[in-house]
DNA sequence: ACCCGTCATGTTGACGGTAACATGGCGGAG
DNA sequence: CTCCGCCATGTTACCGTCAACATGACGGGT
C-alpha cells in the first residue's frame, strides 16, 4: 500500500480512503490511485485489515463430517448467498461431542469470522457454541427454530405430508427407517411418525434404525415386516436402498408397499420407480441463513423468523393400498 | 495476550514462545502461562499471527459452482485430510471465466491463504491462477497431471475401463452421454469414447449432450439411437436418468441396452438396476492433494505426481449383447 | 576470583492496514 | 481585507503477534 500511494503520489491513508470507497475523494486524486493499484497489481492485505478493523468477512461454518445431500446442498446455498454480501465461508467439520466442536470453535473464532453457522445435528450444540462467543452464531437444519436464531425446514409438516398422504391413500400398517439416532432432523422426524401412529391409533411396528445410507436403507428394507404397506424413509437414499431390497424380497413397489423417501434429491426422479419424496428447499434455507447473519452482523434485528416449508412430490413409489 | 503475560507474571513473548511450542521454556513456566490461558479463556488471534509471519493455516479451494458428487466429495476429503495437517479450507466458487476466476483469486490470496486448490474443470485456468500467485498452487479433477503440479483419477483408464467391458460383453453399437461441453473431465471420457470407437471400427452415432444432471440424462436416454446395445453415460446422475428413459420407452436394461455410468455414487448400488459404473477415489484424491500441499508449503519438493487409478464395479446394468 | 558462554526471559520493531486527529488551502461572509 | 469553516489530504498511534536482538543470572574453567 506503501508503493501504491508513493507511485500515485499520495499517503497511504488516501489510498485506504478510495479502497473503501470513502466520500470526499478528488475524483482526480482517486485516478491516480486506482491506476497505481492496476499498475502495480496491488491487492489489499485482510490480515492486516482483519487486525485493525476486528473483522474478516468471513463466516465460519461448522459442518457435520459426513457429505450428506442436505448439508452439502445448504453450504452450496450458503456460498452462493455469502458471496452477494462479500462473504465467503471459511469450513471446518466436526460432531458433535464438545471436543471435536470446541476445536472447531476455537479454529473459526480465532481467524475472527464475524459470524458462525452452525449445522446443528444435536440439539445440544448451539447453547454451547452461543456461549463461547458473542460473534453472532445461526443454526440450520436444526428441524424447529426453538426460540434462537435458527433457520430451518419444517420437519414435523414435512413428516406430516409424506404420513397424511400414505394414510389418504388407505395405508394402515406403517414403518419407518430413521437416520442416525440423535440427530435432531432424524428424531424429528422419528417422534413426528410416531406421534402420527398415535394419533390415528395405528398399530407400532419395529422402528428400523439406519444411519442416512443407502446402505442402511438397503438392510433396514431387508428386515421390514410382512404385512407392512406403507414405508417412511427419512431420507432418500434410503429409501432407494429399501425399494431395491423389498424388491428383492419379490415386493413390488407401490403394488405391495408405497415408500415415500425425505429430501427430494435430484435423481429421485428418476429412481425406479420415481421416488415420492418430501421436498427440501435448501436455497431458500441458505439465502434466509444469509440475510439474518448479515443483519446481524451491521447490528439489525434480524426479521422474524419462520421456518421453511417443505413441499411433496409425488412420483409412481405410492399409490393406493392394494384392496 | 498481554492479559495472559500480566496474569503468568512473565513478557508477552514469553506466552508467544510457549504457544509456538518453543524449545527452552522452563517447565514451571510454561505451566503458569497455560494455566493462565485456561483460566482467561485466551484464544490467539490469527489475523495478527497471519501478518506477523505471512501465513494463514488456510487453503484457499476454488470449487465449480453446482454441487455435483465429484468436486464435493473432493471437498470433504480435502478438509479431512487438511484438517490433520492444522489447516481449514477457505471456499469459494467459480465458473472458468476470467473475471469470476480473477475475483475468486484476489479474495482468496488478500486473506494469504498458504495454498491454492483449483479444481479445474477448465484446461486454461490452471496456468492462469499460477501467473498471478506465488503460493503453491495444486489443480484437482483435471484428469490428468499434465507436467504441472496436480491430482486427479486418471479419466482416460476410467473411460476405458467401462469401454472395454462393455466390448467384451459382445457390444458394438455404442451412445455416450457427455458432462458439460468444455469441462476437462467431460471432454476426456468423450475423447477417449471417440478414440474408442475408432481403434475398434465402431460406427459413430451422435453424441448426446448431457450437463450431468439426472434431468439430462433422462432428455438424452430418450434420444439414444435405436439399435444401441451399448450407452456409456459421463456419470451416474446421467446413467440413472438415462435407463428411466430407456423403460418409459420399452427397452430393457440390461436385455436390450446396456448401461455404465461413471463415478459410483452410493445410490448407484441400488439403482433398478444396480447401475455398472467406474469408481472414483476421491478420498485418495484429497489425500494426496493435501499430502502434496504440504510439502510445497513446507518447502520440500513434493514427490512424483501418479494419477489415482480408477476401478470399475459391475451391476446389473450390463450384460452381454442379445445373440 | 575472574571471565565468558549459555540458558531463560525481556525489549523493541516490524507486519499492513484503519481510525482519530492534525494540517493546509480555498472560498464566502462580514 | 480578514477571519472562519470546510474540504481534501497527511500524520500518528494502534490492532496482536512474531522475529531479532538485548539482558541478566548462573556456573564452569582457569
Amino acid at each position: 500500500m506503501h508503493d501504491v500511494a508513493a507511485r500515485a503520489g499520495v499517503s497511504h491513508q488516501t489510498v485506504s480512503r478510495v479502497l473503501n470507497d470513502f466520500a470526499g475523494i478528488r475524483p482526480e486524486t482517486r485516478e491516480r490511485v486506482l491506476a497505481a493499484i492496476r499498475e502495480l497489481g496491488y491487492r489489499r492485505n485482510m490480515a492486516a485489515r482483519a487486525l485493525a478493523t476486528g473483522r474478516s468477512e468471513v463466516i465460519g461454518v461448522i459442518m457435520p463430517e459426513v457429505p450428506h445431500f442436505g448439508p452439502t446442498s445448504t453450504l452450496y446455498a450458503i456460498e452462493h448467498a455469502a458471496k452477494k454480501a462479500g462473504f465467503k465461508p471459511l469450513i471446518t467439520t466436526a460432531s458433535w461431542d464438545p471436543e471435536s466442536m470446541g476445536q472447531a470453535l476455537d479454529f473459526l473464532l480465532g481467524r475472527s469470522v464475524d459470524a458462525l453457522v452452525v449445522m446443528a445435528q444435536h440439539p445440544d450444540v448451539l447453547a454451547a457454541v452461543e456461549a463461547t462467543t458473542d460473534v453472532p452464531v445461526l443454526s440450520v437444519l436444526t428441524g424447529s427454530p426453538r426460540g434462537t436464531r435458527a433457520v430451518a425446514v419444517d420437519q414435523i409438516a414435512g413428516t406430516r405430508l409424506a404420513l397424511d398422504h400414505l394414510y389418504s391413500l388407505g395405508h394402515r400398517r406403517f414403518q419407518h427407517i430413521t437416520g442416525i439416532a440423535g440427530l435432531t432432523e432424524a428424531q424429528l422426524r422419528r417422534d413426528t411418525f410416531l406421534a402420527f401412529l398415535d394419533e390415528h391409533g395405528l398399530e407400532h411396528l419395529p422402528i428400523l434404525e439406519g444411519d442416512w445410507s443407502a446402505d442402511a436403507g438397503y438392510r433396514a428394507g431387508l428386515a421390514v415386516d410382512e404385512g407392512v404397506t406403507a414405508l417412511f424413509c427419512a431420507n432418500d437414499p434410503m429409501a432407494m436402498g429399501a425399494i431395491h431390497a423389498l424388491e428383492e424380497r419379490g415386493l413390488r413397489v407401490p403394488a405391495d408397499v408405497s415408500v415415500v423417501g425425505f429430501d427430494d434429491v435430484p435423481e429421485a426422479a428418476y429412481a425406479h420407480p420415481g421416488l415420492t419424496t418430501v421436498h427440501q428447499d435448501f436455497t431458500e434455507v441458505g439465502l434466509r441463513a444469509v440475510a439474518m447473519l448479515m443483519d446481524a452482523i451491521s447490528g439489525r434485528e434480524p426479521a422474524e423468523v419462520s421456518p421453511v416449508e417443505p413441499w411433496l412430490v409425488e412420483r409412481q413409489s405410492t399409490g393406493p393400498v392394494r384392496a
